[in-house]
DNA sequence: AAAAATAGTTGAACTTGTTCAACTATTTGT
DNA sequence: ACAAATAGTTGAACAAGTTCAACTATTTTT
């Protein structure tokens, strides 16, 4: 069934009753992006929450001197949506868009703020999201000073295999922190030197 | 009364009754830290979480080539405590200091867990403060790779000008991500230049 | 008040990663 | 299948930040 791994993920972080999950899911509509379809782009609202079944999207800023910084990838069993400005209806400071032909659940805000009015549970299933998001943000910002540029590439070779065959090594760079020509001199280096 | 700081910071985030807030309130405890001791070491369990009224903490992780990194610094008005560690029971990579005579309010985890069961709005308030944070977090991380070292020295002092009077250049500069000698350098140079 | 420890400064040599430019290889659109 | 666009490679010059060492200034301890 096309809720099968939305609900997975919520019971990998909190309990819910059959009904919860049914209750739950069903203010999630499929959707599918079509590969480079941006899906939200800087300066826009966000306005939804999505929550990817296939395909894979990059999330990223563009700084002020046109550098492209990636947040992350989102493939198959993340979250989409820019936290900030669904929270704090800012403009987003950040697009997402498609690297291939995807698909997605998606809830809109309406009916993701009231959810959280008719299903409690609901506020402790973000609570813990966010929790174990803002545990991976810190450990990322560690990694980014203690390790090199190459430690940090391997590391994201390691931890994203799957996910790291569907990049360029531009996209790659861009969420390393480097430039792609560094890359690509790092990749002639063996691993450990 | 020693509760009113905590109850503004709660309605910062989210509506409480008057019985909510004091029901909230009643299991945190004021706890004296004198200057230079360490609340929690790395490799210790976080089970507590806490509320600074009077002082300053930094919370910092040593790595393996023995630089320290400072994640933040807490003053009046900030919460001290390792999430990843509290969440998932993990051994802390993180130490918490003060760094002057402090004084904090603290609750025990089994306490604050009780308290998610019986009164569902706390989970709510802390959904909104770790979605809060993990923007901050994410916002910082864009900052270490669009800004130069000269200008995350000076955003940080523009940021927190409070704060910044209460450290020393070398704690400074383990926030910012650079030596302290560097930073040494940095201050002789004109801020835009 | 003296001694010890810690913090801050400075310079020289060095390392890591960037920039720019020219080139080759691969992918995409028509 | 071809043209155009994008991605990846390489080298040389450069810039940002580190390391180490020697020194001075300030704070803490006794």
């Amino acid at each position: 069934m096309i809720y099968d791994l939305l609900k997975q993920n919520i019971l990998k972080n909190v309990q819910f009753s059959k009904s919860e999950l049914d209750t739950f899911c069903k203010h999630f509509h499929p959707k599918i992006i079509p590969k480079k379809e941006i899906l939200l782009s800087q300066g826009e609202i966000c306005k939804f929450e999505g929550f990817v079944l296939e395909g894979c999207f990059r999330l990223f800023t563009i700084d002020n001197k046109g550098n492209e910084i990636t947040l992350y990838f989102a493939v198959k069993d993340w979250w989409l949506m820019d936290v900030d400005s669904f929270l704090n209806k800012t403009p987003s400071s950040i697009n997402i868009q498609a690297l291939e032909d995807s698909k997605i659940l998606m809830i809109d805000k309406s009916d993701k703020l009231a959810l959280y009015q008719s299903l409690p549970v609901v506020e402790k299933l973000f609570r813990i999201m966010s929790q174990k998001a803002l545990v991976a943000w810190q450990r990322r910002l560690i990694r980014n000073h203690c390790y090199t540029a190459k430690e940090r590439y391997h590391y994201f070779l390691k931890t994203y295999p799957d996910i790291s065959l569907k990049l360029t090594d531009k996209q790659i760079a861009s969420y390393v922190g480097i430039t792609h020509e560094f890359l690509s001199k790092l990749k002639k280096q063996p691993a450990d030197q």
